[in-house]
DNA sequence: GCAATAGTGTCTGTGAGACAGTATAAG
DNA sequence: CTTATACTGTCTCACAGACACTATTGC
């Protein structure tokens, strides 16, 4: 047998990330206008390839790409799927290890000439198959919404559970139970509130504000029965 | 900007298979034992190379793997993730897309001096980074058998509920209740009766046998509150 | 008949959703 | 005071699990 052989073909390793964000309600994801071919000038996913010399494995290229080409730090990230073969990238074979990246708004970087903020629902057409790969993301978000704390990487350091109940509304499309909602937060026990914390000068009652305790900082809670 | 300088560095790509399946009551494993370096000799997951002539993406050169180096088609094949990183391989910075096998005992083909089929918990010491691809399996195949007919890939063309129902506890490790068991199967409408056949040669009341409807040969059926 | 397992009718407890009430801010 | 939203007490209905009963085979 011919080792050899079988490895000689060349076949491209990139990331790829779906950076989604939250804006006025809606999921957004940010685009990159593309600098070189192919498709030098159209808005694609923030990607790259791996940088062997010095990325510690495929989670650090992303969270690399994200840092140098779209200036950010600190998302949560979490690999999505690996699309691979000869047509999705006219240089041909090829691989992308895809990422979904979450992070609130406020810590975006500001628009330019080269960096797009769009809500999901109204993107351009996008170049090889990152719009399966927006997809899912989509879904990926969508049905993880359905059962753990994903949704609070999209919101600031502290919240309030009407705020983050809108979240988790904005991201599944359909309004939720409010005493079920607040029933589940408490049994999954992830949040703490913040001591004499309210939210101020709205012309009502003032909501308690919240963060996720420090032990589910880097790691999803999760609900076994839904919701 | 240096893009050549960027993919100049070469990243191996592989694929490796765990394959699943049931022998008396407990989740076993497919082993091959590697023929070159590194690791000659050792036991490990099936794994190759893509090729890049010949294989239409990632899943097709698992399956490929499957069918030259296990000797087996038709496995039903899920994608698991993707591990990289300079250290997993000695040859140096590699990427592996690993994907989840089922198969139904009585499909693999027999065990000789290169193919092993050992129960899970009890494994030996695995090369590069498999114990963990391995972990990630399990936990995927038993989380998934909460919510889906993934299970089913373990059984034959035709069983009874009871096998079905066993087949389910032997992979998540707990016995589930009869009646709302079959209550889901019953409701999720992916099985259908073989007209008039029913299990023979027991002592008892035979039971009818069942197989999976058409639509859902190729995709699994979800459970939206599990079970 | 008995033993053994298949399959079903029904009760009960848990838990999610609905509703309506109280609480607390601004003006 | 009114208005608006935060928060909570409680009822109800749906559904999962438990139990017990019937059904059908081999012996």
């Amino acid at each position: 047998m011919n080792r050899t052989a079988e490895a000689r073909m060349p076949v491209q390793v990139s990331v790829d990330v779906v950076l989604l964000t939250l804006v006025e309600q809606e999921l957004h994801t940010v685009l990159l206008r593309r600098a070189a071919a192919p498709f030098a000038g159209v808005w694609a996913l923030p990607g790259g390839y791996i940088h062997a010399e010095e990325d510690a494995d495929a989670k650090a290229s992303a969270a690399r790409v994200l840092k140098t080409k779209v200036g950010i730090e600190g998302a949560y990230l979490e690999q999505l799927a690996t699309f691979s073969g000869p047509a999705r990238d006219p240089r041909g074979w090829s691989v992308a290890i895809a990422y979904c990246a979450l992070l609130p708004m406020q810590n975006l970087p500001p628009q330019s000439v080269d960096i797009s903020v769009l809500p999901v629902s109204a993107l351009p057409q996008l170049p090889f198959d990152h719009r399966a790969i927006l997809e899912a993301a989509l879904e990926r978000v969508r049905s993880k919404s359905l059962y753990s704390s994903l949704p609070v990487h999209l919101c600031g350091e502290t919240f309030t559970l009407p705020q983050l109940q809108q979240v988790y509304e904005n991201i599944l499309g359909e309004p939720l139970n409010k005493v079920s909602f607040r029933r589940k937060m408490d049994e999954m026990d992830w949040l703490e509130a913040v001591p004499g914390a309210r939210q101020s000068g709205a012309a009502h009652r003032p909501a308690q504000l919240y963060r996720v305790k420090p032990a589910f900082r880097q790691e999803l809670a999760l609900s076994p029965r839904g919701l």
